[in-house]
DNA sequence: CCCATGTCAGTATCACTGAAATAA
DNA sequence: CTTATTTCAGTGGTACTGACATGG
């Protein structure tokens, strides 16, 4: 949603914009504003996982499944630790994620010779060719956006991205 | 539409500015621009949704419950139907939604009079007031990290999270 | 009978918490 | 013994497909 669809809306904004409300910091930022960036990153949200639900059907794997293998191809040998504070996502999450690419044949798991708690992998040949692959990927469709797009609006959009996150993650 | 966000900042482009992302941050994993990108994309998909459980524990809802009930706060009387174009998901996942909602007394069913086979949604008082709520909520967070960074970045993100919904949408 | 609206059943990934097993 | 790494068990939300009941 969002400006997406600007075209056609079929809605929002019906005569009385929200009521500005006791925001509690700002109150004087356009509340419209920030909903409407709202919108736009859950649209995104929605969008990657319809995608990666999309690439399952075709490759096998989901988005966050091809990101692991795409990094141990970039960092063969890497940890499960490693990985997990690279995705940032709780090492348990992990576990399942490395599950499902194990049964599939896509990466290998091995015990670190000299820390034998640590999980090691890399990928098989059926791995490396997933790797590889570009057609019908997540990542395919992004490329396909980001090239119709500046490089610094790219460049913006990777900064702002970093920032909010950092402002999720933050405990509390 | 952002602009109104004051621009003050406190820090001026860490060392890593980024002319072509060499994953900062973490470790150096140097993956390429895109795959760069991707993995901010994936790591704001995955602080939205811890965003949007930690708000479920204070607040009693997950991100989409709330810009459900944003929505029918703004159009008192919509249906189910009309709920799921807006907000791209399929029909059946709606109904998970808001039976939850309905269940924590936020919305309240009914039946469109015209129209039996419709369902038509309304607030609550408590809906209401979770409407009005903006503490605690992942559009707080969102706003935090808005209000630090400059409006011009803002705004070509929110471009480039359009021009990427788009692409991603595409049938294909 | 045919189409539309919405729910239900079944399945899957992801994400967390908290506890446990194993190794350093 | 204490800490670190990873897995396991349990829970829950989102999202899909396909089937179904109901109403127009």
């Amino acid at each position: 949603m969002l400006a997406a669809m600007k075209s056609r809306r079929s809605d929002p904004d019906p005569p009385h914009a929200s009521p500005t409300p006791p925001a509690s910091e700002d109150s004087d930022i356009a509340l419209g504003a920030v909903l409407d960036f709202m919108r736009a990153l859950w649209a995104v949200d929605h969008g990657l996982q319809t995608a990666s639900k999309r690439m399952e059907q075709t490759l096998g794997v989901t988005g966050p499944q091809r990101l692991v293998v795409r990094i141990v191809g970039r960092q063969p040998g890497i940890s499960a630790g490693h990985l997990a504070e690279i995705m940032h996502v709780h090492p348990s999450t992990l576990t399942g994620i490395l599950g499902r690419l194990e049964k599939g044949g896509f990466i290998q798991r091995r015990s670190d010779p000299g820390d034998r708690r640590r999980a090691l992998f890399t990928l098989t040949a059926r791995g490396r060719a997933l790797d590889k692959a570009r057609a019908e990927t997540v990542e395919a469709r992004v490329r396909r956006a980001l090239v119709r797009l500046p490089d610094d609006r790219v460049g913006a959009t990777r900064e702002v991205l970093t920032t909010l996150v950092e402002e999720l993650a933050k405990p509390r």
